[in-house]
DNA sequence: GGGATAAACGGACTTTACCCCGCTTACTAT
DNA sequence: ATAGTAAGCGGGGTAAAGTCCGTTTATCCC
């Protein structure tokens, strides 16, 4: 009888108010990462720089963990559009295998030029970072393990063992210590590796 | 003229009275754990039930990720023995390639068996867990493929990959939800996972 | 426009990890 | 034994994350 004016399951977008306050925040915190650094941005701290309350920073994103989420879902907006709609060998229309090499590559590179983002986006208490961050990364990974011809393979087993060689040594493994020697080196070695560990797993 | 009493760089043992409550903090620890689970034990907590200060605790594991660390190694000792001295093929005098499948069985079912403790050691602000955590891994993974010949790989880096792929899963990626619908089958399809992952990655 | 309603807001409050510092106590060398 | 000393101890103090609730305001429908 009724027509559904708010479809259950989608929560009802922000209202306007909201919508402004998360954007000024986010610059805002940006800026203040810029200057001081991830370890140094407080939640009061941004919410006073912002002249906001600092009940709508967390009204906005949660937790503090969240805020950094949402910076680098941000900054993964257009890296998601080359890999959804771009040319190959990222974009559709290229071999599966390479499609795997040249994600890896391009997310390591991602990771590595916003890696202090991506480390205090980690949330101790919370399983994977909730926000778009790793669940995309395998989802794609995972899609593109179906278009290659395995041999008696767990795809998505896999998938996630990817991922993990993927975004761990980031995320987890490499101390500052490891990245300060040279790192772009590094981001080097890691495509590398990756390129090599696809290709070997993916064949049958 | 005069020999070194104090080893420099060995940070001189810990007092007798040191050890003691260290002891006494890991054992109270363990308990509070199994009653109320990790995310409820706080320090304060854990200082008054054992009877002492809150700055013993600190001073004892730096840090509350340091306590789980603490808890972590303990439990990992016997497992540590395992490797380095026990029967094939875990312990040596067995083909490297089959240790190393034998290791990840061994440490997935190990961090299976502790994830709880495992995510409560991992420290956000810290690059690895600092502990003998994850390092230890790598430098076992990394001896085993020395031994194996690979062909033009970075074995460093392969090693830190294959860390990643072994761990990550547990400690990052999976949520609860995930190992909610049956743990126990997805311990299986990560062991098998790695035992493929890891054959295909070190063959010419 | 105007009223109803739910979302959003601010900021005080609570909780908890972590620091600090004056006092105490286990070790060491004579 | 004993004096000297550095490690250890307790617990109050600080800072920062996260919660709550009374008030304000955008939005929807008429």
């Amino acid at each position: 009888m009724d027509g559904p004016l708010l479809p259950l399951g989608v929560p009802r977008a922000e209202r306007a108010d909201a919508a402004r306050n998360r954007l000024h925040l986010l610059a805002t915190a940006r800026e203040m990462l810029a200057e001081d650094g991830a370890d140094r941005l407080t939640m009061d701290g941004l919410a006073e720089r912002a002249g906001l309350g600092k009940g709508t920073v967390f009204r906005r994103f949660g937790t503090r963990a969240g805020i950094f989420q949402a910076l680098l879902d941000d900054e993964e907006q257009q890296f998601q559009q080359q890999v959804l709609s771009g040319p190959p060998p990222l974009g559709p229309d290229a071999d599966a295998l390479d499609r795997l090499v040249a994600y890896g590559r391009a997310r390591i590179g991602f990771l590595f030029a916003h890696r202090d983002i991506a480390r205090a986006a980690l949330d101790g208490s919370q399983a994977v970072p909730a926000g778009t961050e790793t669940p995309l990364s395998r989802m794609h990974i995972r899609m593109l393990l179906g278009q290659i011809r395995l041999g008696a393979v767990d795809p998505d087993i896999l998938a996630v063992q990817l991922t993990a060689a993927l975004d761990g040594p980031l995320l987890l493994h490499l101390s500052a210590d490891d990245l300060a020697v040279d790192a772009p080196r590094m981001e080097t070695r890691l495509v590398q590796g990756w390129q090599s560990l696809v290709h070997r797993a993916c064949r049958p």
